[in-house]
DNA sequence: AATATAATATTAACACTGTTAATTTAAATG
DNA sequence: CATTTAAATTAACAGTGTTAATATTATATT
């Protein structure tokens, strides 16, 4: 009595390759500019078929962005689990979240910025992944504050202005790529750094 | 023989009705989810007439986003005249920058985010008023660092990390409405803050 | 094995979109 | 009044997201 289970696996290949099919042409050609019939020429289905796995385009966008939401805090988990300072482990993660930014820079605009403009809820509920990574913030600047090692701030609000900081540099970079930015990781540097030496004790 | 003058100013004017009809509808429903009918409409002519005056719907927007550059350009010198100590100036100059952007929201995200993905050329070449406004900012930092109240970074590091701060924390508090912010004066502060203090010598 | 049922995919259609070319209307000049 | 020039319009094209109705395929039942 298998096949219900095969016809679900099959189901949610399909799911993920179309999936997969938005991703390429969303970060290649830019969300506006792909439409539904070009998603579904490249998985070789005829357009109607995507609204049987997903409710509209916007829907798309949305599991397209879970996506790297997830592959972000991956990213950043590895990282913490090397690095016993606390203080550093932030500075690691600044820098990992800004060369995540820069490595998918579409994936990144997609999921911080076109997507809360066409998705109003903003993918930061309650159990989201969204939620996930800034808990995964808030954690490592609790630990800051109590070791003392950053002045005595709430934590919400540390977490907030660390995060514009490396928000801010990220999409500065990918938005204005011919903007005479110092050299790339000097900047980077320099923003994180900064942000965290305003933030010490 | 002032026919020639007049049918020039006729042209001006319908050219700024057609930018303010383009600008409200861009700012109140999105760029995206306005059409060059709808603005023709608005506007009372027909769709066609707008590319007498414009190229293209993208060049609509460019001519939007100079308009708020120097609505902005404008808020800022204001602001300079009043004040003499160069880091109050700075810090004042952020905090006015984030409340322009929270002002003028899609304004602000039309300028600073849509328009660099529409039309390559960032709007920040020589003459451009997105060079001035970024001109202001070199000047004041200069003077900081000039009068040692900043330790000796370059200027355009400098400038460049006081930048992303700002534009961080603008795009956060636009994209994300719902999140739990700290209070959002606070977070504002609390961001131009920690990035002078950092910045001090 | 043939048939009924359910799941899946497709075709056709609607009301839109940005933009171009050809045409009409209006104004200014001779 | 006639002619030239400028301005605005209509018609059209190829494309968009999405829905409803239809066809096809695979499973379950007799």
């Amino acid at each position: 009595m298998g096949t219900k289970e095969r016809r679900a696996r099959e189901k949610a290949q399909l799911r993920r390759q179309i999936l997969s099919a938005a991703r390429e042409l969303f970060v290649n050609e830019g969300y506006e500019n792909v439409s539904m019939r070009k998603i579904a020429n490249k998985i070789e289905y005829s357009p109607t078929t995507i609204y049987l796995y997903f409710n509209d385009k916007a829907d798309l966008l949305d599991s397209v962005c879970k996506e790297t939401l997830l592959n972000l805090l991956n990213t950043l988990e590895q990282l913490k689990k090397d690095i016993s300072d606390p203080v550093e482990a932030l500075r690691k993660s600044g820098r990992a979240y800004v060369e995540f930014g820069l490595k998918y820079p579409q994936d990144y605009k997609l999921t911080f910025v076109m997507r809360p403009q066409f998705q109003k809820g903003l993918g930061l509920e309650e159990g989201s992944v969204g939620e996930k990574v800034f808990n995964y913030l808030r954690e490592m600047v609790s630990e800051c504050i109590q070791q003392k090692r950053f002045r005595q701030m709430d934590v919400e609000t540390t977490g907030q202005v660390l995060w514009s900081a490396v928000h801010g540099v990220t999409l500065l970079l990918i938005d204005f790529p011919d903007f005479p930015w110092t050299e790339k990781d000097k900047l980077i540097d320099a923003v994180i750094h900064t942000t965290i030496k305003g933030l010490k004790t």
